[in-house]
DNA sequence: AAATCTCCCTGTAGGC
DNA sequence: TGCCTACAGGGAGATT
């Protein structure tokens, strides 16, 4: 499932091979994302230069002209770079051909993901316009957190979780930068001291920035059309482990349901 | 305003 | 073995 560590990998991976190629054509086998793909997306794109990429909490921007593709993996969605003729897989939704025989191509499962194609500055679309700070900007630290959250009655773990307080942080990173910065998920965020928030923001983003530095080292097979991460597995230490026993005391993890997303935590290591 | 719930979808895992 | 169900997840939008 593509968190921002994905995206960012995805948009390292595919950036030599889009950045200042014409898109020759734009073929939509299936329409219904999490919103129709528009038709003006086939209608206007070929012809035009990609003359901008750039990655915005777990969206993609593709810059061409007076207008821009946002994309979203959703949870699985990829982006490959294939040869023109490389047999489809299921779900291959959208190619965007690029020169040399080469396409770029959207696939997406469970359709959870969109294409859009819009013509006015994405900042000021409805799906960007709102959104949160970077975590590995210069715009996000521990104040962040304490200021944005003074009077929340929310958890820590939902609080960090949403876009309009920080973008990018999904459910298992979430879970394990909490488990790193001993907070416990539950914890009402309002109640979160100053010196808590700093702890928690620099294991956030110790966290994404090692899972793409990871990333960085699947990069060529990533780009090679696999696309299947699954590298940051092996050092996950609470999501996907309830029951079984934190790696720091040896304590039984508890999962529990938080905002209808799945939680675990050390009830010794994280207070 | 903030918190909570619902929904979109399909692959996978578990139970029988 | 095969069928069935529950679950996973991002996040917008609706509802409380």
């Amino acid at each position: 499932m593509p968190e921002l560590p994905e995206v960012e990998t995805t948009l390292r991976g595919i950036t030599p091979h889009v950045l200042g190629q014409q898109i020759l054509e734009v073929v939509v086998r299936n329409p219904h994302l999490r919103w129709p793909v528009p038709a003006s997306l086939a209608r206007e794109l070929p012809g035009r230069h990609v003359e901008r990429m750039q990655r915005r909490g777990k969206y993609l921007l593709l810059f061409a002209g007076d207008g821009c593709v946002l994309i979203h993996l959703g949870m699985s969605g990829s982006l490959r770079i294939v040869p023109a003729y490389e047999p489809r897989l299921p779900h291959d939704h959208i190619d965007l051909v690029l020169p040399g025989e080469r396409v770029l191509r959207y696939c997406d499962p469970r359709r959870f993901g969109c294409m859009l194609w819009l013509k006015d500055d994405p900042q000021h679309h409805p799906l960007l316009q709102s959104l949160g700070p970077e975590p590995l900007g210069e715009h996000f630290s521990g104040r962040t957190l304490f200021e944005g959250s003074r009077g929340r009655k929310t958890s820590v773990k939902a609080f960090i979780m949403d876009s309009h307080v920080v973008v990018g942080v999904g459910n298992i990173y979430a879970n394990e930068a909490l488990f790193i910065a001993g907070v416990r998920p539950t914890l009402a965020v309002g109640r979160l001291s100053a010196a808590r928030c700093d702890r928690l923001a620099d294991c956030i983003q110790q966290i994404l920035g090692r899972a793409i530095a990871m990333g960085g080292t699947t990069l060529r097979d990533f780009v090679g059309g696999d696309g299947k991460p699954g590298y940051f597995k092996q050092s996950l230490h609470v999501y996907g482990r309830g029951a079984q026993p934190c790696t720091q005391c040896g304590t039984l993890l508890k999962e529990v349901r938080l905002g209808q997303r799945s939680t675990v935590f050390c009830p010794q290591c994280q207070r």
